[in-house]
DNA sequence: GTTAGCATGTAAGGAGTTACATGATTTT
DNA sequence: AAAATCATGTAACTCCTTACATGCTAAC
């Protein structure tokens, strides 16, 4: 279960916010946003399709742009059912937003929700990650294994990736508190810890 | 398939190298090694315990300091058979090598590997950052989409992080040619698919 | 004219999680 | 005494990838 079916959906939803689009460009556009491991395949994202034609989150549109020549493409677009799937989506705190898979995909659309869930998202993610840093940190202390040179970098390559993201987490979390505007720029130096 | 199947195999075969382990302990010790992500269930691991059991990769043995009062843990340890497929995926290079979730339990056991794989692996595992890199940017480059300030933000901590871990592999990979100095060069050439 | 990319799908199968079951031992 | 953790499994189910199948179109 690398991805939840939720988040293939969310993430379909937001991208078709943008306009109607067929399978193919959704897919590159998924691959380009959250293309930092494994990319989406095919047999996964027409079925996908399919099951939300079903369930009436998107509709089949027509290609307005199509020239008469070209083999006519599917072209999807949400439906009023859609949109307030994604507002539900969009707006859901708890574990599912900021676990690991989800949390990319949120935070991606999150100009389309209200700062307060975003904050809580950020926040959720941030004390999940520290959790984490905690859980390793307590565990090597109770563990007396031999471990070796290069077991003993990985881990400590490990810790540092994610205190980096804690970081980048406090600095988003703070921009957010700090301007009420939605223009602010994100990669300011602001160096507070946590 | 998050992990193929062998993945789970080298690091059950690589922990046993240390000492017989029960199933228990052997997931402890592996999500504490590569718990960045997803941890392994015991729907999965006794499994593929059982599975090695029947290839003749692993048997069981009796628990040696087990007191009597306990009750008796089926302890595991490694066969020569096991040994010579640590030994087989070990000197892999290639794909499987470098591959996300691959790399870091084959890093992990670097110690019981001979330089010149390492250094294949390493060099590998960076070539296929950096063509990743190369790809997200000339997508981007040809993608005129409308990128909202969040997915920005989240394309640039990603291509941040990638050409850190970019930046790791390179002064492991001087580390390991023996040069010492803190600083890496920018030179490379090995990059043969194999 | 042939390769590369565009475009849409289906079927089989693998891998792994969740939930279920059960019970012993240690810690609070 | 209760709660946590140790300890070992199985079955159902979900999700996803791989491989297959097909055909158009742009570029070289």
């Amino acid at each position: 279960m690398a991805r939840r079916a939720e988040t293939i959906e969310l993430a379909v939803l937001g991208l078709l916010h943008e306009g109607p689009m067929h399978g193919y460009e959704l897919r590159k556009r998924l691959n380009l946003m959250l293309g930092w491991g494994r990319v989406l395949s095919y047999g996964s994202l027409y079925p996908a399709l399919k099951k939300m034609l079903r369930a009436d989150l998107i509709k089949e549109a027509v290609a307005t742009t199509t020239p008469v020549t070209r083999r006519p493409r599917i072209v999807y677009e949400v439906t009023a059912a859609g949109h307030s799937e994604f507002e539900r989506l969009m707006s859901e705190v708890g574990p599912t937003a900021w676990e690991d898979d989800n949390f990319d995909i949120r935070f991606a659309f999150f100009g389309r929700t209200d700062m307060e869930i975003r904050l809580r998202v950020l926040e959720g993610r941030r004390t999940r990650l520290q959790e984490r840093l905690a859980r390793v940190q307590s565990d090597l202390e109770r563990t007396q294994a031999e471990v070796n040179r290069y077991a003993e970098e990985l881990q400590r390559h490990g810790v540092e990736s994610v205190e980096r993201e804690v970081r980048w987490l406090s600095e988003l979390i703070s921009a957010e508190r700090g301007e009420t505007s939605p223009e602010h720029q994100a990669s300011t130096s602001t160096s507070t810890d946590q």
